[in-house]
DNA sequence: TGTACATCAGTGAACGCGCGTTCACTGATGTAC
DNA sequence: TGTACATCAGTGAACGCGCGTTCACTGATGTAC
């Protein structure tokens, strides 16, 4: 690794993502973003932005990435507080809904960006959730262990509760914050019918593999 | 209700919707799309775009309303179809699988517009959404009045399947129609875990109502 | 330590483009008499 | 039936705007000797 010749960087890679990220405030999609826009914000001509990025799709593409990462760290934390304590599924569940109202937005981002925008963004949001549900099944099968391997289909488990976290998650984004707990509630007993119906049900003749 | 006077109208709003969702094809975005392309494609000035709409969100809000009560149909139909054949959620779930490689978009509109654009697009999705929750939620309780009534919180049960579905659909958009298949009976494995579990969970003691 | 040079982050001006919206208009159709 | 007139769908030209991208540049910093 060469030290960089040539004039100092007065503006880093970080500091452009983060002019998006405060652009993007509560409501806006990343695929709304100009270059001009961004360069603007972080405070440099609009042709300096090439000199870290190629186009703004690659900020973009970066910013789901910060987003996954910073958020799976946030949940794997809350998990492994919560197995020693109460019930995983309504903490992680509460730790998802007070990541709503936090000041980064690292949710949102996913949550806007996975139906829309290029194909890039996409699959970087798919890349993203696959992640989430990989973890969530390990745990699943932790946990399972120590009651007896009941449940069935952990792959499809952990992958129904991250589908239907993210979607009223998405929900709640769009209403207003006092409706959060009812919205909280209504999520715990999904979760909870979903768990219960997958020690319940019998084994299926298919048995389908997730992925 | 007057006949209107004056030159006789060459296109109507529905040549105009219908030349939207040609544009939108099975991958674009209705926020997306701009005055003039709407207009170019119906074969028309830009201008007089504005004798038919207030502005392109309106149409947008109109392809909305529209799928959303097209699909509706469907469901409903596919639901009173299987209700005397083979099981009801499969049955769902298949016709959903289907909608997806229809011609018509209906389908990729409600699912792609529910996370981005504007407030208003939003809106006029969730109020899609929510006709959907409330058509199952009868359905649901209709069918279980015949079993003996053991489904707990069926709006919620209704509310989850609504949202997993469209989750899933939105996973299998995004993937080769070759993986539709497996995708749904994960779906299907999912919504009988669903079922399972609220007819065998203890009712709660709070008892959340929808909405 | 001093000097010549290479590197390269950031710049200012300019480009062509598609956009939404406006304006004053044209001319086909229907209505009143 | 004929004529004058009102209605109004659709038009062509023009506007100002923000955009992404390019160009040749400046000048601060680090390196070689």
């Amino acid at each position: 690794m060469r030290t960089p010749q040539g004039r100092k960087a007065v503006i880093s890679r970080e500091e452009l993502i983060q002019a998006a990220l405060t652009l993007l405030g509560p409501n806006r999609s990343v695929s709304t973003l100009s270059l001009r826009e961004v360069a603007r914000e972080a405070g440099i001509a609009p042709n300096s932005f090439y000199r870290h990025f190629r186009d703004i799709d690659e900020l973009a593409i970066a910013l789901i990435e910060l987003s996954g990462s910073a958020l799976r760290q946030i949940f794997s934390e809350a998990r492994q507080r919560a197995s020693n304590e109460r019930s995983v599924v309504r903490t992680s569940v509460e730790v998802f809904m007070e990541q709503l109202s936090a000041e980064e937005r690292y949710l949102h981002i996913l949550m806007r960006e996975g139906r829309v925008g290029s194909e890039a963004f996409k699959m970087a949001v798919e890349r993203q959730l696959q992640f989430f549900e990989d973890e969530l099944q390990t745990d699943l099968v932790g946990l399972e262990k120590i009651h007896g391997n009941l449940l069935q289909h952990p792959a499809l488990v952990a992958r129904a509760i991250t589908r239907l976290v993210f979607a009223m998650g998405a929900l709640a984004m769009d209403m207003p914050p006092a409706q959060h707990g009812e919205l909280l509630e209504q999520t715990v007993v999904m979760l909870r019918m979903l768990l219960a119906g997958a020690r319940v049900l019998t084994p299926e003749i298919d048995q389908t593999p997730v992925r």
